[in-house]
This record gives C-alpha cells, sequence and structure tokens, in this order.
RNA sequence: GGGCCCGUAGCCUAGUCCGGAUUAAGGCACCGGCCUUCGGAGCCGGAGACCGUGGGUUCAAGUCCCACCGGGCCCGCCA
C-alpha cells in the first residue's frame, strides 16, 4: 500500500478515532477537533488540545478529561497509531507507529518518484499568472526581481495541484513612459543597440526623462515664483536639484548619447506637447509612431527573454497593451461603462466614481475595505481623450477571464488602490465573479541601502548584472572546492549555483516584507541558502551511486534513531506542506520546507553510516531513506526553478 | 488628514491566517572543537531575545482585540 499524503493518512486516522470517541463520551459538547505538530517527539507525532476546552464546558480537570478519553480510545485496530496518552495540563497525545509509518512513507516515496507531494485539487480550473510585466523601456533589474521569481514559482506550484496554468507578460507599451522613449530614440535617430538592447534603450530612457524634466520643472518653477507659495517653489527646486545631478551623472557616464540628446532636445521649444503628442498618435495606431514604439519595445522584450531565460523562466504569452486599444476593446469597455451611473465628466476629464460602486453594491467588507473609508475615484481619459493604465487594464482582465476562471496579478504592492479600483469597476461592468477572482499578489520591492530603486533616474541594478555576478562568485566557490572539474563541468555547475542562490534568496522571504539589496545577502552559498540544499541533494545522489543497489532488503523496523525518525516525519509531511503553499501562494513555506529537511539530513549524514551499517537490511532501510529524501529535495526544488544536480 | 504593509538576539529571517506543552526555531557574524568511514558548500558545542510599547480578552498570547511609537508605501490627466 502505498499514499500520496501519508501523514494526512495518519492524522485522518487519528482525528477519526478522537472525533468518534468525543461524540460517544461528551454528546452535547460540539468542538471541532484539530491536531497540531508536538513541539517535542516525546508528545508523540500529533497532538489535540480539546481537553481544555472541553475540560471548561464540564467544569472537569482537562487532565481527567484527557484521560478519560485515552481509555476509551481503542487504538489497537489502527495500524498508523502505536499508542495514544494524556500528557501536560490536559493533552492527548498520538503516537505513530513508526514501523509501519516509516514503510508507507519511505514506500510512498520511492513509487511516486517525482510526483511525490504534488497532490492534486479535486477540480482543476484554469489560472492565468500575470507576472514581471516590466516596462518595454529598460531593462529588467533587481528590485523588480522578486516579481518574476515569486511568479515562476507561484506558477510551477499551482501546476503541479493539477491546475491549468498560463503564464501571461503584460507588454506595458500605451503609457507616457513608452512615448518618452519614442521621443528620445527618434531625436537620436533610431540608432543600432550597443550591447544588450535593453540596457540600451534604458539608458536613452533616462536621459531622456531627466532631460524632459529639468525643462519641464525649470518652466513650472518659474511660474510658481509668480503664483505659487515659497513652500511649493522649494519643494519645485529640491526636485529640480535631485535631477540634475541625476544630469551630472549621466553625461559623466554616458558623454556621447547625454550631449547629442540634449542638443538635440535643445531644439524642441516645448518636449512635453511632443511627448503628449506621440500618445495621441500611438492610441490612435499612427503607422509611423506605431512602428517606432513597437522596434523599442521589441528591442528591449528581446533583451526580457534572454535575462528570464538564463534564469530559466518563460511566459505562454505575450500580451500587448496597445492591442485593445487598436481593437477598440477599451473604447467598448469605456462606452459601457458611460452607461453606468458611476462615470462622469469632471472639466474635459472622464472619472469612475469607485466609491459609489462599493457603496451601492455593496462590496467594501468583501474586499477588505473599512466601511468608512472612501474610495478615491480613478481617472479613466484625459482631457484630450487619451487612457490611463487602469483603464486599459479593465479589457485586459476582462479578456483574461474568458480563458481563465482565476486571474494571479504577480504587481508591487504599492498599486493596491489601482487594483482595488480595477475590481470595482469590472463590478460596475457586472463582472462581479471576475473581480472575486482576480488576486492582487504584491510584494515588497527591492530596495537599496538608503533608497528605493528608479528606472526614470536609472538608479538600479540590473538583474541581468546580478546573475553575472551571482554565477561569477559560485565559479570562484566551485574552483577553490573542486579544482580538478573541467572547465565545461565548472561553467555548469557556476551556472545553477549562483543561480539558484539568487532565486532562493528573494523567494524565501515573506513577499510583505522588505528586502534591501546587499551581494551577501542575495549570493549566499552557505547554510539556508540553495547551494546548501542542491548540496545536500548531491551527497545523497552520491551515496545511491556507492551503493549501486536497489534496498531490496530494507526493514524498517530497524530505524529507530531520532534523526531516521524526524526525516521520515518531514519527508512524509511534504504533501501537506506544499498543499499549503499552492492553495495560500506562499512559495517561502518551500523554500523553508527544504532548507529544513536538508539540515537534518545532514545532520543524520554526519551521525550515521549508510553503506556501512549493519546488518544490511538496515543499511538498506537508510539507503532507502536516502533515496526518499533525494526525490523529496529534489521534488521542492522544483517547484521554486532551482536545479537539483547529481554533482557539484 | 485617510488607507495598506512591516517591527522577533549585533545583523537577516521562521513561527502570527487557524492561540496551547516550564528550553521562541534557524542562518550570518563571534568563540571553542571535528581533515569522520558514504563529498568539509559539512558536522558538534558555546554565547547571544523581557517577540516595538502599554492596555485588554483567555485556563493559555510572539500569535486575537484596542491604543500608541518607529520604518516603508499609496491617495496623479504616471505606471
Amino acid at each position: 500500500m502505498v499514499s500520496v499524503n501519508p501523514f494526512a493518512e495518519f492524522r485522518d486516522a487519528c482525528e477519526t478515532a478522537l472525533q468518534d470517541v468525543l461524540s460517544r463520551l461528551f454528546p452535547n459538547v460540539f468542538i471541532s477537533v484539530r491536531l497540531d505538530l508536538p513541539p517535542n517527539p516525546e508528545f508523540g507525532e500529533l497532538a489535540s488540545s480539546v481537553c481544555f476546552e472541553i475540560g471548561k464546558q464540564t467544569g472537569k480537570k482537562p487532565l481527567v478529561v484527557a484521560k478519560k478519553i485515552v481509555e476509551a480510545l481503542d487504538v489497537s485496530k489502527i495500524p498508523l497509531v502505536q499508542d495514544v496518552t494524556a500528557a501536560g495540563g490536559g493533552y492527548v497525545n498520538f503516537h505513530a507507529n513508526l514501523a509501519e509509518f516509516s514503510r508507507l512513507t519511505i514506500e510512498s516515496i520511492r513509487a511516486s518518484g517525482k510526483k511525490y507531494g504534488y497532490v492534486k485539487v479535486d477540480k482543476p480550473i484554469k489560472i492565468i499568472v500575470e507576472h514581471t510585466s516590466v516596462n518595454p523601456i529598460h531593462p529588467i533589474h533587481i528590485g523588480q526581481a522578486r516579481n518574476p521569481m515569486l511568479g515562476d514559482a507561484i506558477a510551477r506550484t499551482l501546476k503541479a495541484r493539477g491546475h491549468k496554468v498560463f503564464r501571461h507578460y503584460y507588454i506595458d507599451d500605451v503609457g507616457r513612459q513608452s512615448a518618452v522613449i519614442a521621443y528620445g530614440y527618434e531625436k537620436l535617430g533610431k540608432p543600432k543597440p550597443e550591447g544588450k538592447p535593453d540596457h540600451f534603450i534604458g539608458v536613452i530612457y533616462t536621459i531622456t526623462s531627466c532631460l524632459t524634466e529639468i525643462h519641464r520643472l525649470k518652466k513650472v518653477i518659474k511660474n510658481a515664483r509668480e503664483h505659487s507659495a515659497a513652500e511649493e517653489v522649494s519643494r519645485l527646486q529640491r526636485e529640480l536639484n535631485d535631477w540634475m545631478s541625476v544630469a551630472v551623472d549621466l553625461e559623466a557616464k554616458y558623454a556621447q548619447l547625454f550631449d547629442k540628446l540634449a542638443e538635440e532636445i535643445s531644439k524642441d521649444e516645448d518636449p512635453e506637447s511632443k511627448i503628449a503628442h506621440l500618445i495621441r498618435e500611438y492610441e490612435a495606431g499612427e503607422e509611423n509612431v506605431k512602428s517606432l514604439i513597437r522596434e523599442i519595445s521589441q528591442l528591449c522584450i528581446g533583451g526580457f527573454k534572454e535575462t528570464l531565460g538564463n534564469a530559466g523562466i518563460s511566459f505562454d504569452s505575450w500580451d500587448w497593451e496597445s492591442s485593445f486599444v487598436w481593437n477598440s476593446d477599451v473604447k467598448k469597455v469605456l462606452s459601457k461603462l458611460k452607461t453606468t451611473p458611476y462615470v462622469m465628466h469632471v472639466g474635459q476629464v472622464l472619472e469612475f466614481d469607485a466609491d459609489k460602486v462599493a457603496r451601492d453594491l455593496d462590496l467594501k467588507q468583501a474586499f477588505g475595505v473599512k466601511e468608512d473609508y472612501e474610495i478615491p475615484s480613478l481617472t479613466l481619459a484625459r482631457a484630450d481623450g487619451t487612457t490611463l493604465y487602469t483603464t486599459r487594464d479593465i479589457p485586459y482582465t476582462i479578456w483574461k477571464f474568458q480563458k481563465a476562471e482565476r486571474v494571479i496579478n504577480v504587481i508591487g504592492m504599492e498599486q493596491p488602490l489601482a487594483q482595488l479600483q480595477l475590481k470595482l469597476a469590472l463590478c460596475a461592468l457586472g463582472h462581479i465573479d471576475y473581480a472575486k477572482n482576480l488576486t492582487h499578489f504584491a510584494y515588497n520591492l527591492v530596495r537599496l541601502p538608503g533608497f528605493r530603486m528608479e528606472s526614470r533616474k536609472g538608479r538600479y541594478i540590473t538583474l541581468d548584472k546580478v546573475m553575472d555576478e551571482a554565477v561569477r562568485r559560485a565559479y570562484e566557490e566551485v574552483s577553490k572546492r573542486s579544482p580538478r572539474l573541467s572547465e565545461e563541468e565548472k561553467r555548469k555547475i557556476s551556472n545553477f549555483v549562483g543561480i539558484g542562490a539568487l532565486k532562493y534568496a528573494l523567494v524565501e522571504v515573506d513577499p510583505n516584507k522588505p528586502v534591501v539589496f546587499t551581494w551577501d545577502r542575495v549570493l549566499d552559498f552557505e547554510k539556508n541558502s540553495a547551494p546548501y540544499i542542491q548540496y545536500s541533494h548531491a551527497r545523497a545522489g552520491s551515496i545511491m551511486r556507492k551503493a549501486a543497489r536497489e534496498p531490496k532488503s530494507a526493514d524498517y523496523v530497524l530505524l529507530k534513531e531520532r534523526l531516521e525518525h524526524d526525516i521520515i516525519l518531514m519527508l512524509a509531511r511534504f504533501p501537506e506542506v506544499f498543499i499549503e503553499a499552492a492553495d495560500n501562494l506562499k512559495p517561502n513555506l518551500i523554500a523553508d520546507f527544504a532548507n529544513a529537511l536538508a539540515d537534518k539530513f545532514n545532520t543524520f549524514y554526519n551521525a550515521h553510516s549508510v553503506l556501512k551499517a549493519k546488518p544490511p537490511q538496515l543499511s538498506d532501510a537508510r539507503l532507502a531513506l536516502v533515496e526518499a529524501t533525494k526525490i523529496v529535495l529534489s521534488n521542492a526544488l522544483n517547484l521554486l526553478g532551482i536545479k537539483a544536480p547529481e554533482r557539484m
């Protein structure tokens, strides 16, 4: 007999037995039993604290209740349970039949192999995971790098859970930022990229932003001196100074591009109006602007695909935001919204009253908003008729829901308001179900010590650079530790070690928590890192190669060591950890689990011999345990997109 | 002004959703051991935390509730 979820077998058996006894002994007490993991193996493998509650309701001492329960519980017919005891102030502790439990766990893992732990849902659905979606105007930088890592891990995990998963990249080519880069790129005469195309475009974008912002701010300040308060003027002045210092840096680093752009832009009386013009033309689908912006976007996307490919991340669909403008989906949505009571003109601007929708349809609670919080309205269209980001996101989201039942957007946590407004717009259009199945998976941007990364100001470290550095450092480690490997071997190993370390570091931390970027933090090759787990996996593989046999004579009764039991328990619990990680979108649970298992395994490795253990039935049992551990480590790493190597 | 997120040893993190066991779990850095027979990217030991503060709920609070403090973010005809 094998099981897809050995620990759940044990848990279910205990819960049923306990529930049964409770309804017999205390028919008037209604309480749901929920078994916990005890803090210490002395207390068994599962424990219940129901007696405290029963004690309160019946006026009896919890320990007395526990003893009564234990007396009435006949576990002799439950193969996985060895014993039940009353302990502490009133706990009921279930002790597993470890011989049987070990056999079930190890055999189940060896039988299921690569599928072990990936418990399937009963009703799989289609899920779109939209992630990364970095604007095609600059390279992916490390500030955004949690996005692809988390998004990919979530997609892998949901797929392993049995869902039909589609990975989408939203190419945001319509906004103001695209017009800015188009303006600069054209001024330079559409130059051929030097180096990686997205990096090249990123530089032009930053210089163009910088020059146009300085131009704009100077005008605004001049105006403000006459009309606004001194406080406002000095705020603007500080902003200008910041851009001026950006300009100094840029000119020093990219003298030629900077000077040429500065010269060209200075010929325009009003760059802002040129940029606004480009936005209008692009939305209208004017051919020249169309090919210009598409050309730039393609350059960047080529770079993105290379970067993400190096990280082992791919997409099923690349969705152009502009296509929803040009095929008039945006227009249709807007006109439909206008027929609702929630849209009105404020001056020339089209506004959406998100708060009114929430109140009318009584949605505040459902979306986790306080009743008395007034949701700000959303601007749908500028005075010149062009649209804004969230507006275009409405038809895009509807399109996604025509392909899937659930949509998960991996987006930075600075955008919860926009996501809420989007949901309310969907509701206003009658798509309440879409709104409820739309998940904003928020993550905190990676920061640099002292300040946040800003693409517009060129203050960022590219993901490419970090990955290169990761691989370079890994190469140093490999050369130091295994100098005799061939050059090719070293390159291969340093690649998966370096990338693995980076991925692990970005996925390991709770996405809500801020991460401050330091090289040491992100490139860790010691304990609590991907390389540590990979190393443990390779070690297990090494033992199996040396053994070169099937553990046919394994006798699991002989696995009596505490460390062996600890490992078996962890192996058995992997399916439950997986389910929790998948259903609650918590890939960091997988990372934690893999590290804890590797840790246990290394302790075991040092304490007990596998190949030289006597008798052979014990040696084989340990060998089977090693194999099971290797499988689970590999399956866990696989969910994070981290390679589990045979050697390193 | 309103809203969201975070606060656990010198530093970084787990545990908080769903409250349970007189030792709050790891890592980095630090100190002392182990070239160990299957790989030292390792193992063993030591030291280091009144879980931001103050109240409250409970038989039981790092975990739930309230207030406050500190840090980050959002409230744009940017995305």
